[in-house]
DNA sequence: AGAAATTTTGACCAGTTGGAAAAATGTTAG
DNA sequence: CTAACATTTTTCCAACTGGTCAAAATTTCT
């Protein structure tokens, strides 16, 4: 019984030919890797900036080398000549990203008081979804396939912040200057809402329509959002 | 200059053949489509959840037949008897999906009182994140992408309702029952806020690590959630 | 049972995809 | 200027993809 073909989703990893750059930093694994150059710089930028408009729209799986390459205006050779490997790309996306992402979350400081803090964590956050939406959508693309690629990430250096930051949260509870809650879902509502405005930007244009959907939509957002984290929507008696 | 390759995504539409139950169904347009054999309900269903459950994950371009019919444990050709084309799967998908999926709110009642109104809302969502998260994957898939096969559907059957609702919430608020705050925010943070636990599913389970992250989450989600759309999160005293 | 209809299979196809190889074309330090 | 290096283009390939088709196997109906 010969083996049959074997079926897998990504290609079998073939320890195939070397990237030149590669082969030459692998020959000096002391050598100073040669500080790439201008042309470098500007087309490998050139063509992560092609990559994120792609991917996230379309996932790892769904995107092709030939797309990210004509978004950049090179040939995919070309393109394959900075990044030898789709996943190379995609990689180097993803890790960029995951500081971006959490830097927001580490400004928040336990000497400050609860409502300024967390009030300033939203409105960063909502900024980021309204500045850096295709980054909030290439993150939010890889947690719907399960993180493959970032899990390891999300469990340690994830993890560890975010319970550093619970810890501060039950600080502020205990001292009475915050409701006593679930500090982990809170910090999970604050990513849902945010978040929201960049990954379900369709839906938000749709329902809102034509008038209500410009750029205010992120004021009127922020506005909203600090009512129910302060309030909820308890109506107060004025 | 010959007419190069035209680049395109998705593969030119040509009118090809049909398929043998659409040849006859449109032969007489009248006739009654003979009801469906039990083999063909059968197939049908076992193909649109192995579909659910590859499209969930990888998104429509991002997916494949083979993928499918592999998960559905029948061959390419027989699930492509079924279902003559790939997006035929995927618009019955989505077709079913927006009326499950809006069913929640839908429920929504004016003569009731806003806070039982709204925290069985709360409580139903969360449910469907729990019950049904290949779903609410697959809509999110597609609202990454903008959404492009349901647009319509959102700028039509979703704005009304949430028009409608919208309403209803504003007139609670001013019968003084309700928080004075924006509606369709206070729609989208219900959604996103539960949403959230389906989609974002593996960052839940990675920061709250394996003790905490078992199917208690969504009871934590629903007490944590229920005291945020309430009281937010200023301490009351006790 | 036997004819008719339905379902399944295997072989096949054209276009796409990730990637390799090498030749051709810049660029730059000496 | 020219050798050494960096960049780009052309050509090519094997695997994968969506889909077709005719024949074979099975089920259903009379």
């Amino acid at each position: 019984m010969p083996p049959n073909k074997v079926k897998s989703a990504e290609p079998s990893v073939a320890p195939k030919r070397q990237h030149k750059a590669d082969a030459k930093a692998a020959a000096h694994p002391h050598a100073k890797p040669r500080p790439l150059t201008r042309i470098q710089r500007e087309k490998q930028d050139l063509i992560l900036e092609a990559a994120l408009e792609v991917f996230s729209v379309h996932g790892f799986r769904g995107s092709t080398i030939d797309q990210i390459a004509e978004v950049a205006g090179m040939s995919k050779p070309n393109l394959l000549y900075y990044f030898p490997r789709k996943e190379e790309i995609h990689r180097r996306l993803m890790s960029a990203l995951l500081d971006t992402w959490l830097a927001p979350l580490k400004e928040m400081d336990a000497g400050g008081d609860p409502f300024p803090e967390i009030r300033s964590y939203i409105r960063r956050k909502l900024e980021m979804a309204r500045d850096y939406p295709r980054e909030s959508r290439l993150f939010a693309n890889e947690m719907l396939q399960g993180a493959p690629r970032i899990i390891e990430m999300l469990e340690v250096d994830l993890r560890n912040l975010v319970d550093e930051k619970a810890q501060i949260l039950l600080g502020w509870m205990d001292q009475g200057k915050l409701a006593h809650t679930d500090p982990y879902h809170l910090i999970f509502s604050i990513w849902a809402t945010t978040q929201h405005y960049a990954d379900f930007d369709v839906q938000v244009r749709a329902v809102l329509g034509k008038d209500r959907g410009g750029e205010g939509r992120f004021e009127d957002a922020a506005r909203y959002l600090e009512q129910l984290f302060l309030f909820g929507l308890t109506p107060r008696k004025a």
